[in-house]
DNA sequence: GGCCAGGTGTAAA
DNA sequence: TTTACACATGGC
């Protein structure tokens, strides 16, 4: 069993999921940033109305007083703060546009982690879903799967976990865009749930020759 | 009514 | 380097 095997049954236990919800990429950056320690189902609510007021552009975003902005985003939860990070994110990204080609417009993983408001998840989320970049994605999810499953140590930090996965698994846009949705689709079900003992069963011989306990 | 979401920044030990 | 805490709302 290894995390390739995983993956396949967490696809066919549940299928594609389709992420990023979201139209363009910059709505996929301001999700990525609402997001943060929000359920999905009220950053939709806050998307919902930065859509009414025109607001999924960070030209606009920036043009907004940041009482005002709070106010359209306020069921993300955290709505002071996040107006400050959108704000920051889009004076960011509209400079970064404006760079010459198009490969210099993808932004480093560094630059992005030197934004207020963006940290390792908002920023591999970025690089993942809104430009391709295979960066895997860790979160709260990852680590509480993995390390019940006796994969990684259950205090691992991000950037441990985050090279457990890369250096395991082949380099792949699709499946890392994949991997995550799947983890965060079985992490739902994991308070309540009876989470996939069959895969817990099966991982015995991985976790002897790959992780630390 | 209490718990907790697809984290991050800051300050203090 | 690690730990504690603020930040805020809505779903279940």
């Amino acid at each position: 069993m290894d995390l390739m095997q995983i993956y396949r049954q967490l696809y066919e236990r549940y299928g594609p999921q389709y992420w990023w919800p979201g139209d363009s990429r910059e709505e996929i950056i301001i999700g990525a940033i609402l997001t943060q320690s929000t359920s999905w189902k009220n950053v939709e609510k806050a998307i919902v109305n930065l859509k009414k007021n025109n607001l999924i552009n960070f030209n606009k975003i920036l043009k907004t007083k940041d009482e005002k902005l709070a106010q359209i985003i306020k069921p993300a939860g955290y709505n002071n703060q996040k107006a400050k990070k959108l704000k920051a994110a889009a004076k960011f990204f509209l400079e970064l546009n404006k760079k010459p080609t198009t490969k210099d417009q993808i932004p480093t993983r560094e630059r992005l982690l030197n934004i207020w408001g963006i940290g390792p998840e908002t920023a591999d989320s970025i690089l993942l879903y809104a430009y391709d970049q295979p960066e895997f994605v860790v979160d709260t999810y990852t680590k509480r799967i993995f390390a019940q499953l006796k994969l990684i140590k259950p205090d691992a930090k991000y950037s441990e976990i985050k090279i457990f996965f890369e250096s395991n698994l082949p380099k792949d846009v699709k499946l890392f865009n994949e991997y995550h949705a799947l983890i965060v689709r079985a992490g739902k079900e994991l308070k309540t749930n009876k989470i996939f003992m069959a895969i817990f069963k099966s991982c015995k011989k991985f976790q002897r020759t790959c992780i630390a306990p």
